[in-house]
DNA sequence: AAAATTGTTGAAAACGATTTCAAAATATAA
DNA sequence: TTATATTTTGAAATCGTTTTCAACAATTTT
């Protein structure tokens, strides 16, 4: 069935039938005379011509770090949610971590059809700021804050100050930092700085904190654990960057039979909803994930509304959930 | 830039430059002009055109019931890892287990560029089946087992079998399940099933057994765990069809003190990352999640590339994970 | 009643590729 | 060398919409 065939059945030309479509002027007569045809038939138009013409697919693209981990489906459940409102499917991305896989990505999107693009950034390269200037279609960044685009992100160095300061607060005496690459400007550059603001703050000097790099996983948590308490004994208190380092973290610090926070106290960042279901709960920083994602969505659907938009950074804030394990 | 002006650069027709783009046969000097002229333009192909006029769009729709979940994300894991080596993209379509959003959502695949459709199912009624069978492109489900359509699914009954049988062996005297709705065939009626057989073969009556139904949260898990043990205080052995549920009834054991696995043993199904992370470690059942979206995903390719293919249906095993908690 | 404004209409031209088809060029066989 | 098979080639048709434009009809203003 085309547009051609309705008008054909309905007596009218094929330019009414696209007026019905899409709510041009058109006389009640031939209005009428069309949408019976149209609902004896059955028709439904081709979005691939539609697309075509008008060179809008009503798709966006997004490119997620890792689709199996808690803070990218929330974040990602927020962007749907108003991607869905506004009657625009998404193409999900994922990269499983691999920044050749996020340019292969921006190089698909820049080609296909796709609208806009939201990209949730982990580390940013030279090469990943070329892409996002090529890309030529309209885009928001996720997660990290580059001047030069529009970003939704959190305010990862006052969260670290505010999880260390209250961590050093309650007097523990050796005091470690699990991180990870400060390649990763947000998790971690920023959390690492806001961290040391609160040490210095403390009188602590940076020789004086026992600190180990990790990735984003539990595993990797518990092996740093291991490791700096190898280095270090004493260690009775930990600030982790993410909430998975601080869960596996712990669970080797349960393992050699420390008692948590009892000998050592320990936290992290994200509010993971496992966070309140391990003994003791962790105590962390709530993030807006969903939020990050509702508003990255609306900024971009803002920008491909209206041409010509400032590039806009939103900052959202955190929540510290003091819980069982300081 | 459209082929039209690469054509005209390279002095030769619309159609060379084409079948340049589509590896067609072609005079080495033409081709090498082509490269010539598309190298220096930087020149990409309209994939509005090319769909329109060819009717594929590379893209295949996956439908899930939340994405925020870890069974789902491994499923989709699998499915991206197979369709992007295939150079296809995927939208995805998170319905946060709402059954008219499914049907909204396969209407949307219905109408839109997309060349087939992953469905991951959980209760299907007569509309779904109604709605599966008008969509008119190829389609595989993933985790229900439906005759009509191809489908890529667990041993669930039997894996339920298992799991209870090892449980039973335990000799606990006062057996509880807590399951989820018989509408989800899958989860809810062929584990009730298998958990049936088991007790059955351990000569328990139905009635014998304390039941309840949850849905798929940690926190409906710890409150059906509440709720039994006001029936029946003497519970001592649980078997749960979904880890979520496991972890929530194992969270509130705790709180109030039983003993986990001595004063109560519990187990579940589907080896979510957690489980080994609480203590004690979850009995449970592996599910291979991701594999299951591979198969499916290869399934569809399969039935896109060629046409006239049998409705497929692939059972996967399972592995029992023996714990902390038996 | 004439002039100016506004709203409806359909033919035809896009949109930018692929595909068909017959002609031309080339390679192979007799 | 001629006859035959094969490969290259480009003009034109096609995919199914939306959009432009000029014509016409209906309304409102003078």
């Amino acid at each position: 069935m085309t547009i051609k065939e309705i008008a054909r059945l309905a007596g009218v030309s094929n330019s009414a039938v696209s007026r019905y479509m899409n709510r041009g002027s058109l006389s009640d007569d031939k209005r009428e005379k069309i949408k019976k045809v149209i609902e004896e038939t059955n028709y439904i138009p081709s979005s691939y011509a539609r697309a075509m013409r008008t060179r809008k697919s009503n798709q966006i693209g997004v490119i997620v770090p890792k689709i199996n981990s808690e803070s990218v489906s929330r974040v990602v459940s927020g962007i749907s949610k108003v991607l869905n409102e506004a009657g625009y499917n998404f193409l999900l991305a994922d990269t499983d971590r691999s920044l050749e896989k996020e340019l292969e990505y921006l190089e698909v999107f820049r080609q296909g059809q796709i609208d806009g693009v939201i990209f949730m950034a982990t580390i940013v390269t030279k090469k990943h700021i070329e892409h996002l200037r090529e890309l030529q279609k309209p885009l928001v960044l996720v997660g990290q804050n580059i001047p030069e685009f529009a970003c939704v992100y959190h305010d990862d160095y006052m969260a670290a100050y505010q999880m260390t300061k209250t961590l050093l607060d309650t007097k523990c005496k050796r005091f470690a930092y699990i991180g990870v690459t400060e390649k990763d400007v947000a998790a971690g550059k920023s959390r690492k700085e806001g961290m040391l603001r609160a040490a210095r703050e403390h009188d602590l000097k940076e020789e004086d904190i026992v600190m180990a790099i990790s990735d984003f996983t539990m595993e990797s948590g518990r092996t740093a654990m291991r490791e700096l308490l190898q280095q270090a004994p004493d260690i009775d208190g930990v600030f982790c960057a993410t909430d998975s380092i601080a869960i596996g973290a712990m669970d080797y610090l349960k393992e050699i039979h420390r008692r948590i926070p009892k000998d050592v106290k320990i936290c992290g960042i994200g509010d993971k909803k496992v966070s309140r279901l391990i003994t003791p709960k962790l105590t962390t920083v709530h993030y807006y994930y969903k939020t990050s994602g509702i508003e990255a969505a609306n900024m971009l659907l803002d920008r491909i509304q209206t041409e010509e938009q400032p590039t806009k950074h939103t900052m959202l804030g955190y929540e510290l959930r003091i819980q069982d394990t300081i």
